[in-house]
DNA sequence: TTGAAAGCGCTAACAC
DNA sequence: GTGTTAGCGCTTTCAA
């Protein structure tokens, strides 16, 4: 059978309190004792089950990560760093994907909680209401990494989106765009919705005139970029696209090629997302570089510091962003 | 303070037995029995502790997931396949990155082995001797999916890659192609010369003279393909490109790019991936289509069958794939 | 159909 | 410094 505490005790000849001591770290064993302890426990191959533990203690070193889809790069980079993070400080996550769907984010929640994680980060993703009366009354520490909620008490870490885009938007404004259209990708609502107000109050301020079509498309991969571009490139007049999804950036890219259309001049093209893509695509593309990885990790240091008790100066972190202007823009 | 077991008996005026067998389905409880226990569960909002199941129960209904790097597209394309099995069979994963470093592979094995994991799947990368020791030693049901180890005695989820990698090498012996280069991206070693092996084959099948150099150069990333690409261009006569990692794809392609270089006339480029990065390449690359989804679905499957016992008629599962011959090759 | 009670393997007072 | 013991919240015999 498995090897218990029990076990360990038995053959180092000491009560099982003083083999928790020696798992534990604590202080208070006989260095022999502890050497002894040790040697059994090395020589019967011992490790304590977490589970057990778990149950005794109420700490189970695990998070839970609440995420949209593991296998988008946007998404994927912030819990990387979020994992990296994690792993340093010996906590182990338990990963699930909700397609922004509701009902699967908050059952994920409460599976998450009633496997009695230490914490929940929730990155990127659009965090829905229901979830929220759940979190408040689950007592359980919880980050936002990469989106935000409207009422903005719980914990958070993100980027200035309003202001990065409405750098942007500025510069573009001074080359001379009229029509900027914003192409949404559907990463989470509170963020796409900060960024809209961004480029609405950059028209406000060039005293351009802003239209709803500005913001109504949504591309989340590269087929939808490729199409939302056909559409808006016949139907509209466009001086530049931002899209939320790289992915959809390439296909708006190709879109371009196919039609002979040349950057800067003829459109522009600008990226918010600041995956791995975007050092892949030809033209250059100028692009907000978010600190995808770091969003995670920064996160996931201040869950730990709510996990230990440790003080929080400062619960809603903003981290800082550059703008990364390449030849697709003027 | 949280409700337990006990609360709801209390309530329901039952005994925690009872209770728990609602919990659990059992069918020896009278309708009505039921029907009170439940309405109590609902009305105190009850949830079980899923660790003080897993210690009474030992099932924790959590699996580990072993992966090299979770944001990279071929692995994490691998795990949303696993995951979403996972979630059908109301399983949850516990992720964890080893960047291919053995020690890092080695303790996430023993952590989720003493977080009393169901089962645990290895996606993609390569597992070392040691590991192997933990695995059979735990009893714990292991599947490795997209990759594979020596001895293949544990079970698998896999596509034939000798045979597809001998039926492109073929194809393109056939259109007159002499100098034929896989580049490698470390993403199994097994796998890789698996690969190795099929290519090696089609040479000696067509009795042309292989050389050590063909299969030397590794690439995980962009940057990485360009330089390989630059590296191999000016030393070497490269008629083909065979690349294991799409984003090596894409940076030799850009490289071609930059030369004035034309596909398929005087290069051409197959990829082994297919990630989504397939889709979003220009020229349209030539690519092994592997199931990367279905492998790690399939994966989840079959552990499921070993976690519950159930009969396994073939625990070596060789999926189907398809070559896409696309405009980078003739 | 139900209840009582013995664990699951560990932590954490508390006593010595 | 070390041992004893009472749980943690559940599942699961075993009896009734």
């Amino acid at each position: 059978m498995t090897v218990t505490i029990y076990d360990v005790a038995r053959e180092a000849k000491v009560s099982m309190a003083t083999v928790s001591r020696v798992l534990n770290g604590n202080p208070n064993v006989k260095p022999e004792t502890r050497k002894k302890v040790k040697e059994v426990i090395k020589r019967l191959n011992y490790r304590p089950n977490a589970i057990a533990r778990g149950l005794a203690s109420k700490k189970t070193t695990t998070v839970g990560v609440i995420i949209p889809d593991i296998s988008n790069l946007y998404y994927s980079s912030l819990a990387r760093g979020l994992d990296d993070i994690a792993e340093m400080y010996n906590y182990q996550t338990i990963i699930t994907n909700t397609d922004n769907n509701p009902e699967k984010e908050r059952d994920s929640f409460l599976n998450l909680v009633s496997k009695q994680v230490d914490g929940i980060v929730f990155l990127g993703g659009t965090i829905n209401d229901e979830t929220i009366e759940d979190i408040k009354s689950s007592n359980i520490p919880v980050v936002i990494c990469g989106t935000s909620e409207k009422d903005a008490n719980l914990p958070s870490v993100n980027i200035d989106y309003f202001k990065a885009i409405k750098e942007v938007a500025s510069h573009l404004f001074d080359q001379g765009a009229k029509d900027v259209y914003f192409v949404k990708a559907l990463y989470s609502e509170q963020l796409e919705r900060h960024i809209e107000d961004g480029l609405k109050e950059a028209y406000s301020d060039y005293s351009l005139p802003f239209k709803e079509e500005y913001t109504e498309e949504v591309a989340t991969h590269y087929h939808a970029g490729r199409e939302v571009f056909d559409k808006l490139m016949d139907s509209q007049n466009v001086d530049v696209f931002i899209t939320m999804s790289d992915e959809a950036a390439v296909g708006m890219l190709h879109g371009a090629l196919d039609r002979g259309i040349s950057f800067p001049n003829r459109l522009q093209l600008v990226s918010c997302s600041n995956t791995r893509l975007v050092h892949m695509m030809r033209p250059p593309v100028t692009s907000i570089a978010i600190p995808l990885y770091d969003i995670g990790a920064v996160g996931m240091r201040l869950l730990t510091k709510y996990m230990k008790d440790e003080p929080v100066d400062e619960p809603n972190v903003i981290l800082p962003y550059t703008i990364e202007y390449r030849s697709s823009t003027k």
